[in-house]
RNA sequence: GGCCCCAUAGCUCAAUUUGGCAGAGCAAGCGACUCUUAAUCGUUAGGUUCCAGGUUCGAGUCCUGGUGGGGUCACCA
């Protein structure tokens, strides 16, 4: 072995590993018989307890120890399963002066132990297991960051665990296993995922998978990852978005489809973005973008609620309430009243630039109008929007896949969602006219002649040919779930939501990404 | 990619106005203690100060380059 890759406390753990081993007791066991969860075993004491006369229970509990006190010929020791903690009570005249001995010596916070026993309280009423018999079921070899807990009131503090954010997402395992807080934030992941899908599949959505290699990528304005199959000797690409997929299961006579999963966009890191982020699409015939919004504000009010138990929530000192319906403002008059411009007065982008750049605000002509637009809206209404708000009716040039305002050609059914200032959600009446996509992916430069542009999107007739069948009308929507979760647990950088957020890698060292 | 900040023991952090013996708490080793709660007490050990150069009699500290992280701007249908 070679020992010049471990630690001076590593190897002494190591020399634990042989005594244990030298004495014949196995280190690493292959089979555990616990009884009682943690929980559980607090649970049947409380019962026990009611019955007078009854005989103590006995329990087998497991777990990782998190912390030893040693007083002489006995040892107080919490250990922490999956369900909370229980304290071990561990006396010298109970289990013997050599298994004594070897919880002194070879033992450490962090390994995880099984041990046998009758529940009991201590003096100071704390339920404990008073320990028969234990063994070790799994060996530490590297001691763990945090140092020590402190329970007040049933919360335990932790006294200067790991912090380091780099260490923190790098080494997640560990994050996870001192940082309790960390592990709820995951939990409460988990539990909106499984909210959206009761909220949808109530609806009569059905859950899809369409594919994430994708030979020609869409949906939306973003550069992809590109990887290639061996045998098929062709360049795929991971996908941006599910749209143009799941729109196509529309026209195969699904009324409502939703999928759950992972977008790819090869575009700068940043505490909101990461090149692999979570989102749930839904597409739904026979709806409008008037109908979306409604079930948006359901939705997320429903999600809410069964996640943390209330319709409001606080997020980086902004109270948000989620049980009123959301502000709607109007794009056009929320650019009027917010940023001075009045978008009607300047219809095409030389014109708004002029105008942006008369208030003094930075503006590229030669950018689109509708970037420019985009621009106002992230500066001046964006921020705005804490209290949940739809800014709605988009400019058409940055939204090719959204259905014209009627008796409007520069304007699209679309809104977008916003809640403490940040953008949630996206969404629009579904633009099923085959011949006026195919006329707007044209605009958009969706052909092969733009290759080397980085606004180069091929044209995928494929997706024309699906809405040629017939798309009945609908409403479609997306949502990021990694923000709506940094939300829901008053998060501000994404990274704490994932639980393998992307790093660059380090020299020398293999990440496991 | 630009700019700003950060990197010291396993963890959390110190180390005086450009510089003068690299320290503490917890964790670890040894010892005491049969109802503890960050147990306590005594004691011992623990360092490539992120990496490579430079300035200086002398660099954790100052300079240059690099690596990684954080923030911010750019980018982001």
């Amino acid at each position: 072995m070679d020992e010049n890759k471990f630690t001076k406390l590593e190897i002494n753990r190591l020399e634990k590993i042989e005594r244990l081993r030298a004495r014949g007791i196995e280190p690493y066991p292959q089979r555990v018989e616990r009884t009682h969860t943690s929980q559980q075993a607090i649970a049947a004491l409380e019962a026990w307890e009611t019955r007078s006369g009854a005989d103590p229970v006995q329990v087998v509990v497991v777990g990782r120890l998190r912390s030893m006190r040693p007083m002489g010929k006995v040892i107080f020791a919490h250990i922490e399963d999956g369900y909370g903690r229980i304290q071990l009570f561990v006396r010298q005249n109970e289990v013997g002066d050599e298994a004594m001995g070897l919880l002194k010596t070879e033992f450490d916070l962090g390994d995880f132990i099984e041990a046998r026993g009758e529940l009991m309280r201590t003096k100071t009423g704390e339920p404990s297991v008073k320990v028969a018999e234990f063994r070790m079921i799994a060996k530490a070899v590297t001691p763990l960051p945090a140092a020590k807990d402190e329970e007040v009131d049933g919360e335990v503090i932790r006294h200067a665990g790991l912090t380091d954010p780099e260490t923190r997402y790098r080494q997640r395992y560990a994050d996870l296993a001192v940082n309790p807080h960390v592990r709820r934030i995951f939990e409460v992941r988990a539990a909106t995922n499984r909210a959206l899908r009761q909220f949808f599949d109530q609806r009569g959505f059905i859950e899809v998978e369409t594919p994430i290699l994708q030979p020609i990528y869409g949906g939306a304005a973003a550069r992809p990852f590109i990887t290639h199959h061996n045998q098929l000797k062709q360049d795929l690409y991971l996908r941006i978005s599910f749209e143009l997929y799941l729109k196509r299961l529309l026209v195969g006579g699904y009324e409502g489809v939703y999928e759950i999963g992972r977008d790819f966009r090869n575009e700068g890191v940043d505490r909101t973005h990461n090149p692999e982020f979570t989102q749930i699409e839904f597409y739904w015939a026979y709806a409008d973008y008037n109908k979306v919004m409604a079930l948006t504000e359901e939705m997320v009010r429903f999600v809410a609620e069964q996640v943390t138990g209330s319709h409001t929530l606080t997020y980086q000192g902004m109270q948000i309430d989620l049980s009123k319906p959301w502000a709607r403002v109007e794009l056009v008059d929320g650019i009027h009243e917010l940023a001075g411009i009045d978008l009607e007065q300047h219809l095409d982008a030389a014109s708004l630039a002029a105008a942006m750049k008369a208030k003094g605000i930075p503006a590229d002509p030669h950018q689109p109008r509708g970037k420019l637009i985009d621009s106002l809206v992230g500066d001046f209404l964006e921020p705005t929007f804490v209290q949940p708000t739809f800014l709605y009716n988009y400019p058409r040039d940055i939204s090719p896949l959204a259905k014209n305002l009627p008796g409007n050609p520069d304007v699209v059914e679309r809104f977008e969602g916003f809640i403490a200032g940040m953008e949630l959600c996206n969404a629009f009446t579904e633009l099923n006219d085959p011949l006026e996509q195919e006329k707007r992916f044209r605009e958009m430069g969706r052909d092969f002649s733009a290759e080397d542009d980085d606004d180069y999107h091929p044209m995928d007739e494929d997706y024309l040919r699906a809405m040629r069948y017939g798309m009945p009308p609908n409403g479609g929507f997306g949502m990021g779930i990694d923000r709506f979760v940094m939300l829901l647990t008053d998060q501000s950088n994404i990274r704490e939501v994932i639980l393998f957020p992307h790093l660059r890698s380090r020299e020398g060292e293999q990440t496991p990404e």
